[in-house]
DNA sequence: TTTATATTAGTAGCAGGTACTAAAATTTAG
DNA sequence: CTAAATTTTAGTACCTGCTACTAATATAAA
């Protein structure tokens, strides 16, 4: 890189390190062309900490989301269940979640909030999502409470269930679908 | 906890370490009433890294993950693309992906994969999931290979797109699905 | 009791730093 | 142009969480 003045030195440090927090101070030094030292006092300036408490703030911030997208089956957080009745859970949702270009949840993140609570809702050791039909209504955007809101409508021979999930932010309506899930023995769907 | 045999502790030990993989040797060698030097040997048996190697590849791992998952906009690997009237696109299923009990991948990745195509035939900067119908037509399980393919039905006053999208592991169709996206412009959709 | 096996102790050295002091080099002001 | 202020570089001691190694004990098996 050629030379710089502090200033711009500091804002494109800033940007590296952020996009590849995994540099070293040297590796660093080398890239602007300045002393290990220099770098050590930008970072210091700025509030970055050093390589390994960038790595580990990587490590448990994705440490955390693993944990709450793969081992939580349900997506959001449940606050009410009424075992084959209803059940109502919350996601809010954040800046990874949208398109860039609109800042526009996607909209599986809406879909596996419905999913997961008309999974949760039947009272069957298993279920398999079946048909849906979805639509939604608005779009909705970063930094929004989605409350879902589940309803049983109907059980067919103990084995189809049909349920109608609506997800509200606020009082407005954004995304609604009935899923029909069918409970299956375990043993059944092996391949 | 209460000592315990070589053998014993090595098993405890590889639990542990997978559960929490922050923990120092010295932390160890206080939950198992050993030495330090104990747990490095054990862990030299077991292969089992240094704690910053431990946390530098769970950084790596998920920032990769991550970086898939968010910055990616299309989910899977778009393999053929007519703007506006066709597009394929395929996934390769995980254990990550399916329902601890059951083995069947959770039914938002299959839909994600179906919006994120029918977003990316679109010749238009934004588009909006309007509508979608959906029916899910078998259990979709890890480590198969989801091809998506997407079909542009109609065009309605060049702004509302009608795809069907139907998606296949091999000659079975697992999923499919009718989207209707309304193109929209940036500037109209600002709260 | 001798011989293995397992455990503990202790030392030197490494990576990637922090924290500090001090000297140059460069810029800015008077 | 010169003095003062700012920026950059140099160097040292120390820190953490190790590795790699040597050597002494403790425990169990033959």
């Amino acid at each position: 890189m050629p030379k710089m003045v502090k200033k711009e030195r500091l804002k494109k440090l800033q940007e590296e390190i952020q996009e590849n927090p995994f540099l070293r101070d040297e590796e660093l030094s080398e890239m602007f062309d300045v002393s290990i030292q220099t770098i050590r006092l930008d970072r210091m300036h700025l509030n970055i900490p050093e390589l390994r408490e960038r790595v580990k703030s990587v490590a448990t911030e994705n440490h955390d989301k693993v944990k709450t997208l793969s081992r939580g089956e349900i997506v959001g957080e449940l606050i009410d269940l009424q075992l084959n009745t209803s059940a109502i859970s919350f996601l809010e949702t954040d800046k990874d979640m949208v398109f860039q270009k609109t800042q526009i949840v996607k909209g599986h993140y809406i879909f596996a909030l419905a999913e997961s609570l008309a999974m949760a809702v039947i009272d069957a050791p298993v279920a398999i999502t079946g048909v849906a039909n979805i639509k939604y209504t608005k779009p909705v955007f970063a930094e929004q409470r989605l409350v879902a809101k589940a309803q049983v409508t109907h059980i067919r021979d103990g084995k189809e269930y049909y349920i109608h999930v609506k997800v509200n932010v606020k009082e407005d309506q954004v995304f609604r679908s009935k899923f029909i899930l069918t409970a299956i023995d375990v043993e059944g769907v092996k391949r």
